[in-house]
DNA sequence: AAATAAGAAGTAAGTACTCACTCATTATAT
DNA sequence: ATATAATGAGTGAGTACTTACTTCTTATTT
């Protein structure tokens, strides 16, 4: 992987976070990465080969996340790990983070069957802590941290939020 | 409002939630609803002025939607209430309330102080119903609610799910 | 007849993408 | 070791096409 071309991949991932897509056009990706615009064809074929590079990245970025999580067999320690998860995230890849929570709302994007293993990991442990429905506890907790991963990359709340703790003291962990 | 009118902004809304406001050209809105391109431009000046005739309708639809919650005085009702407002959505108005999901994304229009009211609202009956910490528990039930939507909204869920159910038993309004 | 609504045909700027080319490095042949 | 050939990164002007928007003309209403 030459320089330019991390340059290229560097600028799609902020601009497409940042403004979208289809708001951006190669030239302007090209002017970022202080690239000429034909290098950007000759390394990803077109605009959307470019994206895809980025994507790539992604299932294995969620895979490191998770493999914490599903190795782990205190089911406390199940739970904890997970509230921490989104406010974990580092700030230096909220673009990164970001982008993936936008391109869920185009259904090449969206596939929300890849998050099943979590999902099952948090239904075993609230089943082993003795939650009544621990399947229907797995999804709103799956929910709530989705939601904060999404105030934190909008930036609505900073990473040092009280509700951490909140929740922590909440699902007493 | 000329029927022409309202053709071009059901198409432009249908548009922009499903494919966004980047991705739809005037031309196609104008062949979606079968009108001239022209005809855009005059009624509304220019692309963004469309998308911001869609909008203007989204605070009165929000006004309306929290009305009910906002005037209700029994906690355990203004809790329940909460929680049904997005089972309630109309599968019609899918589109619109997707739009306002995606947009949200900008930071133009991002405007999480609009939900003060609502929190406040949540806050106080959390407080009468001798929650422990009344202002964490509305931001908790806030964000259950809004990954709800979103789930909704992106057709992860369909509005009979167990999930409202299950947050009725939860919250035991 | 006057005003308004609609349409058709433009325009200039911008779009994704291509092409012919240079330059530097690396492999091969003498 | 030195000349030669091959390779691949990088360039920037040019391609066909699309874009948002304008302007002029024609229907339709009052």
């Amino acid at each position: 992987m030459t320089d330019k071309k991390e340059n290229i991949l560097a600028a799609a991932l902020d601009l497409f976070a940042n403004e979208g897509y289809h708001a951006v056009s190669t030239s302007k990706i090209a002017k970022h990465a202080k690239v000429s615009e034909g290098l950007i064809f000759r390394h990803f074929n077109n605009k959307k080969g470019l994206l895809e590079a980025i994507m790539k990245d992604a299932e294995q970025k969620v895979a490191q996340m998770l493999a914490p999580i599903l190795f782990e067999d205190d089911p406390k320690e199940v739970i904890r790990k997970v509230i921490q998860t989104p406010f974990n995230l580092l700030p230096k890849n909220y673009g990164f983070w970001k982008l993936q929570y936008k391109l869920k709302w185009e259904t090449e994007y969206n596939h929300p069957h890849k998050m099943k293993p979590l999902i099952d990991k948090m239904q075993w442990a609230f089943a082993k802590l003795g939650a009544e429905e621990p399947e229907q506890e797995a999804i709103l907790l799956h929910n709530i941290l989705d939601m904060v991963g999404i105030r934190l990359m909008r930036r609505e709340w900073d990473k040092d939020s009280s509700f951490q703790a909140f929740l922590m003291r909440k699902y007493k962990v």
